[in-house]
DNA sequence: ATGAAAGCGCTAACAA
DNA sequence: TTGTTAGCGCTTTCAT
């Protein structure tokens, strides 16, 4: 494979001249600069990124790791994260952790190794190895869940707020009996909507009962089983809070199986506006999380920080929206 | 940052040794072994990524580089290529080509540039820059979609085959003027989703016109128009066959838009079994391809050809299963 | 079994 | 403006 002094040498240069060209410096004369491309475009040169990083003691590249490729969230981040990357040169490389502390950390540890510009990253619970990146000094930002006691960037949504709204709207709607579906202890965005959902209940003097809660993994098998337990006590819920777009499938599947109609039996309010949402029968309500966003502020406060890592943490709190549809209404 | 010296002086022995050690040869003494691990430990030291694939010209990672990370088909693709990568020490870097050949042909050339051992890709269309990969001898895996002139490993779904099976389901059902939306011109899936399409209009003796026939994006919003477009002719369609999940959602939202109830009024069956489709009303008919299979299969496969790049070509064929729900049924 | 030393390809001081 | 050269941190001969 063609290397920088193979260019120079049919340039009739120096590698650093070569160096310098197809880095676009100015100090160098415009006819050879046009040489130095033409040779490099002949013998189909591609700078040997291992090389110029260990020079450079940095790659242009930002590591986005999230808990769960496959959760349109997730992704929608993720290409607000690449668009704004992008623009300024760096390519983005998306690592799943599937929720997994285990895999989390694997991926921190692939990060540094490769000395990544930065990394952007969803917490995956209560993990310490985030540590390793600060301590070294790779720029970082933490999405959609705060880390314990870090001092990071850091970009949220208002999820307690949100679900506060939503269990408010299911209240005026009638509902008196709602239930919670949230994610798992320790992460802190099933516990921020858990905590919502019980302002709501406060606020309305409705007794919150833990008769009614229910925790699982963001997965739709978990809140399906969760549902059907709910749906079989003796005081079954007449209104769900449900905690993300994945384990409404499993709600609505559990519904299903039930005989019960969203919003007529059983209001009902998810997180995240899931492109299928408005197809179901009812439509579903549901609280729509600006996830583009989320990536976009996040790309550019890691750009920031790459800049300069002593700018002071900041936290950056974006709001959702309820959208009111057919599944929390009775009529 | 501590570096493979830093962990030799503290273990008293040869970087060469500490080497050794930490990538675990067999030739160098238990007890010291520990000790360069013991020191490596003490330091925090995270071994210099760059440097390392610099000497060893290649990077234990492949990149997978899919059309849509927001579509679940090619994200279930790449869990089962981290699943069976990740069993031998690679890392896998996902790469999003948003279906445009630019950034397809950017992320090639990074893949080149960090001599990533090899790469999965879904080709977006009739793109020429794969040769950079094969005539540099990087090891390189097609899959969804095969390429043009390109003979490499390819891992497909038998996607006509499955394409006149759903069309001849809905012939069997009783429909006759059955509409196709597929993907864009030249894009392999969408062709020949086409192509099985009219072989069972064929081998029904059903008249196949191009009124019935529109391509668009892979995506709701074309789909949509698309839809519209079919239903407002004078002699509409009484069925759609759909090429993916993602233009399902268009198509369903343009039926509700009409008034139109699938199964009853129009047949529907769409490729791709998404998460949501038993949850519309009726339940949708779908092919199910076997993403996450693509995936493994397509992984052992660059791992044979990273292994040994003089295999010869082979092409997987994978099968679809027709999953028949009410969307298909008159009933 | 261990160490000394070369060198992967690039960039950036420094010199000219 | 251009060239010379050192050196980034690692792995791997080659010697011992």
């Amino acid at each position: 494979m063609a290397t920088i002094s193979d260019v120079a040498a049919r340039a009739g240069v120096s590698t650093a001249t070569v160096s310098r060209a197809l880095n676009g410096k100015s100090t160098v004369d415009r006819d050879l600069a046009a040489r130095v491309r033409e040779a490099a475009e002949e013998l189909g040169y591609q700078p040997n990124g291992p090389a110029r990083n260990l020079r450079r003691q940095e790659a242009a590249v930002v590591a986005l790791i999230i808990s769960d490729v496959e959760n349109p969230f997730f992704t929608a981040i993720a290409r607000g994260v690449e668009d704004v990357a992008h623009e300024v040169g760096y390519s983005v490389v998306l690592c799943n952790s599937d929720e997994s502390a285990d895999k989390e950390n694997r991926y921190i540890d692939i990060a540094i190794q490769e000395r990544v510009a930065g990394v952007i990253l969803s917490p995956s619970g209560t993990t310490t190895s985030v540590e390793k990146l600060t301590s070294r000094g790779t720029a970082f930002v933490a999405v959609d869940r705060p880390l314990p006691e870090q001092e990071s960037d850091v970009v949220l949504v208002d999820t307690r707020l949100a679900a506060r709204q939503a269990t408010a709207h299911l209240i005026a709607q009638g509902y008196d009996r709602i239930g919670c579906i949230t994610g798992p202890l320790g992460v802190r965005t099933a516990d921020d909507r858990l905590a919502g959902y019980r302002d709501a209940l406060k606020a309305a003097r409705l007794r919150s009962t833990t008769k009614l809660v229910r925790r699982t993994e963001y997965k739709a098998a978990g809140a399906r089983r969760a549902a059907q337990d709910l749906l079989d006590q003796a005081e079954p819920p007449d209104a769900l809070l449900v905690a993300n777009s994945a384990m409404a499938v499993g709600v609505l599947q559990a519904l299903q199986e039930h005989g019960i109609r969203p919003g007529r039996d059983v209001g009902m309010v998810a997180f995240d506006d899931a492109p299928w949402a408005e197809l179901v029968d009812p439509p579903l309500s549901v609280v729509a999380q600006p996830a583009y966003e989320i990536g976009t502020v996040a790309a550019r406060l890691l750009l920031a920080r790459i800049a300069d890592n002593s700018r002071p943490a900041t936290t950056t709190t974006l709001g959702a929206r309820l959208i009111e549809r057919g599944s929390s209404h009775r009529g």
